[in-house]
DNA sequence: GCATTTGTATCAACAAATGTTACAAAGTAA
DNA sequence: TTACTTTGTAACATTTGTTGATACAAATGC
């Protein structure tokens, strides 16, 4: 399939918002800097809508604000607002259970899953909005830590 | 799409080889266990092989067996072995190059992924196939630390 | 009332994963 | 050599998820 582009999307969609500081952004606006159609793009508001992150109002005037400041948005917030999915998935069909170690080799990938997922939440908690703000308003290379 | 579980089959196939101690293991077999297609099963025992974990041969007498011992194997030599894809993607259309934002953000979120693929790699490998044969082993619930 | 914008449904196009069949290549054993 | 077995690989259908696009109802402000 084509693959998942919403974190990026979405991190992309809440840097404009961010740097129109308060105002009402709209869809198509973000839409012409993603390079891509509006309603892919309120697609994922609503999913940070849910999350909390953002605010909209439909109307004349309407458009996306945060709901919270960018220092108080972590990039893993961002991360569970739009990723649903896993690092990877398991097995397609239900392994043999007469076979022991397709009888429990289940649980243990179910906590690899577990382990993976947390550590990647331990990573992105520690970035917030406004240093990808920064780090964009620098414009040249970035480097994390 | 169907979401990719080449990872989790790779650890079944290798489990199941590494408890044949050094006897040829045939598709066939790791197949019936996996409760897949035996070409599916060759397709990544390729990968494997192309990351010299395994070693195969054809033939009467043929199958595959580990090519390192078990406690060599870790689990991020077998997620390298056969992860292709990042965690996320990147835009799917290149972002407007007249917008600030547009400008910087690839640059921003190809850091973000190397650093999310080094996380998880340090992760990955703190463990060894050989401790995962002794989860399967004491069977009940398996508790990653 | 009228214009504008969000929210959503629906659909087509596309890409990736999986499962399947088929068969060549390589090796064993008689 | 011949027959048999297994890997390696190509080709294809099916399924599923993502993206992009059109359409339109609901809400809002003028």
């Amino acid at each position: 399939m084509a693959s998942n582009s919403q974190f990026a999307v979405a991190l992309h969609i809440l840097t404009i918002i961010a740097k129109n500081n308060g105002e009402m952004v709209k869809s198509e606006y973000i839409a012409d800097s993603v390079n891509t159609n509006a309603v892919v793009i309120r697609r994922l508001l609503c999913n940070l809508q849910e999350a909390n992150l953002v605010a909209s109002q439909k109307g004349a005037t309407g458009g996306t604000r945060l709901s919270k400041s960018a220092e108080e948005i972590s990039l893993n917030d961002i991360y569970e607002a739009v990723a649903h999915g896993d690092v990877f998935s398991l097995h397609p069909s239900k392994p043999n259970q007469d076979c022991p170690v397709g009888k429990n080799i289940e649980s243990v990938l179910c906590n690899l899953q577990k382990i993976i997922d947390r550590t990647i939440e331990e990573k992105l908690v520690k970035y917030s909005l406004a240093e990808i703000i920064k780090f964009i308003d620098e414009g040249g290379e970035i480097k994390f830590t």
